[in-house]
DNA sequence: TTGAAAGCGCTAACAC
DNA sequence: GTGTTAGCGCTTTCAA
């Protein structure tokens, strides 16, 4: 059971397979009477095109590949959302990979992306292996690194500083009074090492001696994860004033374990997320966090790869810090 | 500056183009030094494949195509991390297609999938335009329907009887002594008409009287909505003895709003989410929800996709039901 | 406005 | 084990 060609349609039609592929890519250059019989044959016979052999033909592929660590993370979601909806509406097919936060597996998606002669890449991110950063610079297509700021962007850049947000939370426990801060984290990818090299700045600067406590993130519960190392640090004996979590789940899971120990939210301990996601402001006591924009990260990364395909010029190195905000609520007596 | 085909890496190496492709594809099949020369030319032109070419000359493209209605909840991002987990490793692309609810637009991206000549398409739901029924019937490929349960399975279909979950849900707030039970929903997707059709058959039986509250969900706030709605209900002076929410969020926001007008869960009104999300079990106090099994979904479509593609034959009519699970917590008293 | 010829970059099938 | 030939299904010239 072959599969309908283009060429069926043409003799179906009684036309030449060229003005059967114009009436579907460009269907004003054909006149009337063949667009309606071409039309007619390609419902016929239900004809679908084939993509690959378009592809190859034209060497377009009005696609864009994505990289991300994860997709088990609200902020990877909203991010894919924001490009898919400026993307898909543009004309272009989103390809997304999952490098689980791995380098090697990011340098073989990479590889996987060019080899579909994706139009441009998103990646987020700005640390890769050598021989990636290589192939994105060697590769001639727009080329967006988001989420960090980088010294260095292959093209554009999108982002903020994560140290200087995980600072600017720190800083802000330290102006409420607080000495004594943990800091925890599940797995201490790059970005959550950079808020944890903030928070270790702003401790220095005010003299005080900071202890963090990292564990690694099973894939499913990062707020369990979060009641559980809250519980730790508790068990040890560290009974800190303020807790800046690299997350909100896990934030919300140290509340729960202080709630569950009699502890008071602010009243004994303060606890600061970061991401800011939907329950944060409504949870109770409601928690403070610093506000990332990972929507607006997805959009203007995918605006810039529609301007720079258009102008089909790869764009020079840009960065552009999108900055970030300290929501200031209940959970740090705000 | 012209892209590196397999020609150049061949005679740069001296050998055959099809030697080359040899090297990449079955290595075992070409003798040492010819796979040593082959690689290092590879290497050392930077060559990467076009799988374009690659997908027209084999006529496989190891593209499974999977649809579903949105990317912005949880629900669906762990259905596809299982996706993911499972056909990636087994060497295929996942393309993801968000249909946004609409099956028109379903429609749309089978189409485009086709296109792509995907090896298998998995989709979320069991509703279709009948012309999409009919692609899919007609297109030769194995296709996997998801999350509901279908009279009548294109092939396969893998999942739970919304309408059955809906009833549970409802009879245990019955079984607890509540005659004035609440139905609150976001936007009326084809799921959640189902869990309110089993609430009202529940009710029904029971010789209750049931009132839903139905809004549409802005795109970014299901715990947001939650409150909104039982604000909207409470103002009516509609006050219910219990409420069963259609998503775990909106139970979230019902109880927040309950909270903050003095109102005690479960001792004025019980909860009762969908979908037993992860905060569920440590939210407080604890939500009673019912637990869906998307993950299992996920990875039981993806492992019936490999098996039928490797069978090379459609699979029959089979239809799976993975169930759910009620699971009682503090919110209804439990 | 329409068509003929050529070729995109790879692989299947068949020789050697 | 290696190479030759042909062709996958489109689109890009260029000519009419």
């Amino acid at each position: 059971m072959r599969r309908v060609t283009l060429d069926d349609v043409a003799s179906f039609a009684g036309v030449s397979p060229i003005t059967v592929s114009r009436v579907l890519r460009k269907p004003d250059a054909v006149s009337e009477p063949l667009r309606q019989r071409v039309n007619a044959a390609v419902k016929e016979l239900g004809y679908v095109p084939n993509v690959a052999a378009s592809r190859l033909a034209s060497a377009r592929t009005h696609t864009i590949g994505v990289i991300v660590p994860t997709l088990y993370n609200v902020i990877f979601a909203e991010y894919l959302l924001a490009l898919h909806e400026v993307l898909v509406d543009a004309g272009f097919q989103v390809v997304v990979v999952n490098s689980r936060y791995s380098e090697i597996e990011e340098e073989n998606a990479i590889k996987a992306l060019l080899g579909q002669r994706v139009e441009a890449i998103i990646i987020a991110g700005i640390h890769h292996t050598a021989h990636a950063r290589q192939l994105l610079e060697h590769a001639n297509l727009p080329v967006v690194e988001t989420f960090e700021l980088s010294q260095d962007p292959i093209d554009i850049n999108i982002g903020m500083s994560q140290e200087s947000a995980g600072q600017a939370a720190t800083q802000h426990l330290i102006k409420r009074g607080f000495k004594r801060i943990a800091f925890l984290t599940g797995n201490l990818d790059h970005r959550s090492q950079s808020r944890l090299e903030g928070y270790h700045r702003a401790m220095r600067e005010a003299g005080f001696e900071g202890f963090e406590l990292v564990k690694q993130k099973p894939r499913h519960s990062a707020i369990a994860l979060g009641s559980t190392l809250c519980a730790e640090m508790l068990k040890r004996g560290n009974i800190p004033e303020a807790i800046f979590c690299t997350d909100d789940n896990l934030a919300l899971g140290a509340m729960q374990e202080c709630r569950k120990r009699g502890i008071g939210i602010p009243s004994d301990i303060s606890v600061i997320g970061f991401h800011d996601l939907e329950f944060a402001a409504c949870a109770s006591p409601s928690l403070s966090s610093i506000a990332s924009r990972r929507y607006e990260t997805g959009r203007l990364a995918a605006e810039k790869v529609l301007s720079a395909i258009q102008a089909s010029s790869r764009p020079g190195g840009e960065r552009i810090d999108l900055g970030f905000e300290v929501k200031v609520r209940e959970s740090t007596g705000g």
